[in-house]
DNA sequence: TGTACATCAGTGAACGCGCGTTCACTGATGTAC
DNA sequence: TGTACATCAGTGAACGCGCGTTCACTGATGTAC
């Protein structure tokens, strides 16, 4: 009784309703945040009981760290199906806020608040390492006359986080900045925190992006030696 | 009964337990985060029972409102206060930085992830206006010469918001490039999502900030026109 | 200065609730001969 | 193809818990004459 994928319909079974369960936790989670989200709830939408949940997720902790999961490899697919369909920077920029917009709990799951505490597992580090990983490989080779600013000589010295993707101090600090600006803008915008200034946050984003250190754009690489 | 500052005993009586009530609060939260925030165990550390809270807050929600409103509080005068004694963009940042890691959660009380629906009172939202307009003093009148940008532009027309503290376009840019900057990097750091990769965040704040938009740092302002 | 009264901080019992989780059990589904 | 057995999804009752909040009441503190 075993497909072609070699799931047994049991196991498929299995999936689907597993599947239901996190998407009803999603709802929860959007209408309400983390903190509402409650297996009897979620029992009762799915059309079960409580107990019945545990057919699926061992605990509550379980539940949500597969939510983690899953938020992460779709942020990660995401950003990489764009990358490899040939979407730059500000491309992949607007791929990313519009993940975030598309459920800003989702997003604040993986970006937001941290539970003290809470260390997620290696897999899922792992996957937020693809993430940094296609940003590396956006940000691409320095152009070979770049001055090297003070942070970048500071990254020579501190990248073995990255060995995994060698790329040089440059394109590490390009990847940086291109990160810390990108979830500058989208965090407080997603927080609400732009409310009632009325300017488009995408054309911010435009721009920052468009000063992105040792970026083609800009100035020529002499200027940018300063102190 | 009444001292020179017109508090009577009683009221000075309760406005320190209401503070050691708080005290306990941001104990609280600072270990296991909002979520975990228990009336019934503040109580206990407080040495009452858990319905003497009532007298001095009117529900859990009352309680978190006063934390949040004391933490905007305390972040715009620490920012007011470094300002006015003479500190630049770059010490702004690290002041501000220093406020973040000197306690997280409270940082994330305030620009953490969004309680859905929850909308913060009016007292609250001017106080955050508070230290922008701390920023906004900061990043001061731009050069006489400074090609605006596109962003510039489409500030020039949405910065009503700003009417409070009327500022040039290219001065509301670079704020809110400090801003936005400055925010993705702390929110970063402070979450986690740069544990693994060793190198100092400060660095790159420097580096962020010495880049703003409209600075006197960097390159000459005819070299900024780009497209 | 002393007495009568009002204010109000704090208590203890109780309410109702929903939570996560366990357990023993039923019944359907798939597996093996 | 049919039967015997194993697997496992799902149920219902129950546990223990701590939560926020209300209520009637006590006792101390401050106020007014």
């Amino acid at each position: 009784m075993t497909d072609p994928v070699g799931q047994s319909s049991r196991e498929r079974y299995r999936a689907q309703v597993r599947a239901e369960i996190k998407q009803h936790a999603w709802e929860q989670i959007a209408a309400a945040g983390v903190p509402a989200l409650s297996l009897n709830a979620i029992a009762k939408q799915v059309g079960m009981s409580g107990p019945a949940l545990y057919r699926y997720f061992a605990s509550r902790d379980d539940l949500i760290t597969a939510l983690i999961r899953d938020a992460y490899r779709s942020l990660a697919d995401t950003v990489r199906a764009a990358f490899d369909s040939g979407t730059d920077l500000l491309g992949l920029a607007g791929v990313i806020r519009e993940w975030a917009r598309d459920d800003p709990q989702r997003y604040f799951l993986i970006y937001g608040t941290p539970v003290p505490g809470y260390h997620a597992p290696d897999d899922i580090t792992a996957i937020s390492f693809e993430v940094m990983a296609v940003l590396l490989e956006a940000c691409g080779a320095p152009p070979a006359d770049t001055r090297t600013t003070p942070f970048d000589a500071h990254l020579r010295d501190h990248r073995t986080w990255a060995f995994d993707h060698p790329a040089p101090a440059p394109t590490l600090h390009r990847a940086l900045s291109f990160w810390t600006r990108l979830h500058g803008v989208l965090s407080l915008e997603l927080a609400g925190h732009f409310t009632g200034m009325e300017f488009d946050p995408e054309l911010l984003i435009a721009e920052e992006l468009d000063t992105l250190p040792h970026g083609d754009r800009g100035l020529d690489p002499a200027d940018r030696v300063s102190g």
